[in-house]
DNA sequence: TATGGCCTGTAC
DNA sequence: GTACAGGCCATA
């Protein structure tokens, strides 16, 4: 479920964890090492000195050495005795129990039902993002970030909707808050993107909705992401996703309508939302 | 630039 | 049973 919001809330959960030496690091599904540099046993011994992220990138820092931990979506970082984890998939040695860290303060599972999650172990942070073309963080690089965007947004035909899902544009958001971002301003999704007008507002607003959403600990929908097993409450702040059907909060006579733009749904308001 | 595939679970 | 799910990658 993780966007950017959420993937904060993660780290900041995992954050007593720095300084914390990883005793022992057993990966269960193998799918789970990703293009990685190195093999899971290098880390064995390791301190973790420092917790980051960048977009939906969870970075464990370990000296020269990282993970990058991407939840996709349905990726939990949980301590290991959590009540979340199925006693099923605990008996049973699951996949979806894709690995255990093993530190000296505490035990995490990587749980993740539908094993889309990844863990790439390298050595240059910097050249991993250009190869991954990963835009700077819009919360971490804000001046970067609104730089980069405001390039990027003006070269390209793809729909606006299109173009806030693409990490290369804006890193760390995903569809929630990118249907959240376009209905704030009053954007159509399907509006070509070097057509938009407010460019500059678009990335001011959606930064802003991103930070109110991690200061709510971010959106649950479905259950819980965050390690401590509390659910975020942006889902109360959300105006038109997953509302099909239902009356627009602005102008309360149309209807919020559900639309397939690049094969994922969007949703939004068709009067407080017109094509430029 | 758009599409299918990866996986499993849940809602209808 | 079918549709759908917050993301990304490989492929055409």
């Amino acid at each position: 479920m993780p966007e950017l919001p959420e993937v904060e809330t993660v780290a900041r959960a995992l954050r007593p964890l720095e300084g914390a030496r990883l005793t022992n690091f057993i990966v269960n599904d193998k799918k789970v090492w990703f293009e990685s540099e190195c093999e899971p046993e290098e880390f064995i011994g390791k301190n973790l000195t420092a917790i980051k992220r960048r977009g939906k990138y969870l970075i464990y820092d370990f000296g020269n050495l990282y993970i990058l931990q991407h939840l996709r979506m349905t990726g939990k970082m949980l301590p290991d005795d959590s009540a979340i984890i199925p006693a099923k998939i605990r008996s049973t040695n699951s996949k979806q129990l894709r690995c255990e860290f093993r530190f000296d303060r505490g035990n995490y599972f990587f749980y993740d039902p539908r094993r889309f999650g990844t863990l790439t172990a390298v050595r240059d942070l910097a050249h991993y993002w250009k190869k991954k073309k990963i835009a700077p963080d819009p919360i971490e690089e804000e001046s970067a970030a609104r730089e980069h965007f405001m390039q990027a947004m003006g070269n390209t035909k793809r729909p606006a909707k299109a173009s806030l899902l693409d990490q290369s544009i804006i890193a760390g958001v995903g569809n929630i808050y990118a249907d959240e971002a376009l209905f704030a301003l009053g954007i159509h999704p399907l509006t070509i993107s070097a057509r938009i007008k407010k460019t500059a507002e678009l990335f001011s607003l959606t930064r802003a909705i991103l930070e109110k959403a991690i200061k709510a600990r971010g959106t649950t929908v479905y259950n819980y992401v965050n390690p401590d097993g509390v659910a975020g409450s942006y889902a109360l702040e959300l105006k038109v996703y997953g509302r099909t059907g239902e009356p627009c909060p602005r102008c309360k006579t149309k209807k919020i309508q559900r639309l397939v733009i690049t094969g994922r749904s969007s949703h939004f308001c068709a009067h407080c939302q017109k094509r430029s």
